[in-house]
DNA sequence: GCTAGACCTGACGTCGACGTCAGCTTCAAG
DNA sequence: CTTGAAGCTGACGTCGACGTCAGGTCTAGC
């Protein structure tokens, strides 16, 4: 499919796709116009780097773990063992933004639990 | 205390607690030559919104929480009562983020256990 | 009262993940 | 073969939380 039907299909914007491939995330075929054209295994790698994207890891680093993520059968496989230090510590710093995130919550939520039952919606 | 001092004792920058006054989340006394002068209520409050910024929280959304928890006996306490929705909505998309974390983290670890035992540290 | 260190107020720089605009090319339909 | 939609490549703009530099002021010790 060319990209503004991936772009559909994935929910994001034409520049993203097209910034995703500049920092070598993505790298969809070309036709012979020079248009894009993305295969299915080039839409899971795009929601794999949403997800890690999501986690607040930086583009960078997600172009050095893809490579690790190469499907096999749907869902990410080995690859890459000296990428294990870096892997550990990233998901060290994510266990820590998600106690963060829960001691915030938290807050929140004592002083949501503590203000007048009024407009909740 | 004065800046410096404060700084020192909270892990932070000059810069970053006077951008916090800047945008209105912190209000130290003046003195005479007009230096900024932290109690210790003050520095209750940066660390307030500390957690907060740490929730994904922008600074704006944060200036207007912060007088729902004033302090009564050094934890937070109720105060505004239309907030409530926003705090909720807050709430939520806190509960998404955490989700999301914690699915790329299990993504993270899927490849952690798949790869050949090496470096890890 | 002199000096060094701590502070003050602008104001511009940065970094990351895109948004957006400009100008040109390619594709699909009639 | 024309035309409008869809793509393409730069390249500058944005937003948020600060970093950093410049140039003047305050404070504390001697």
């Amino acid at each position: 499919m060319r990209i503004g039907e991936a772009a559909r299909s994935l929910g994001l914007s034409l520049r993203t796709l097209r910034y995703y491939e500049e920092r070598g995330l993505v790298r969809p075929a070309r036709g012979e116009g020079g248009q894009r054209w993305y295969a299915e295994d080039d839409l899971r790698t795009v929601r794999h780097v949403r997800t890690l994207l999501a986690a607040g890891l930086g583009t960078a680093v997600i172009a050095e773990l893809l490579p690790c993520m190469r499907d096999d059968d749907g869902h990410p496989a080995p690859a890459c063992a000296e990428l294990a230090g870096r892997l550990t510590q990233e998901r060290d710093r994510i266990s820590g933004a998600i106690a963060d995130l829960e001691s915030a919550r938290g807050t929140l939520e004592t002083i949501i639990a503590a203000a007048p039952a009024a407009a909740v919606g």
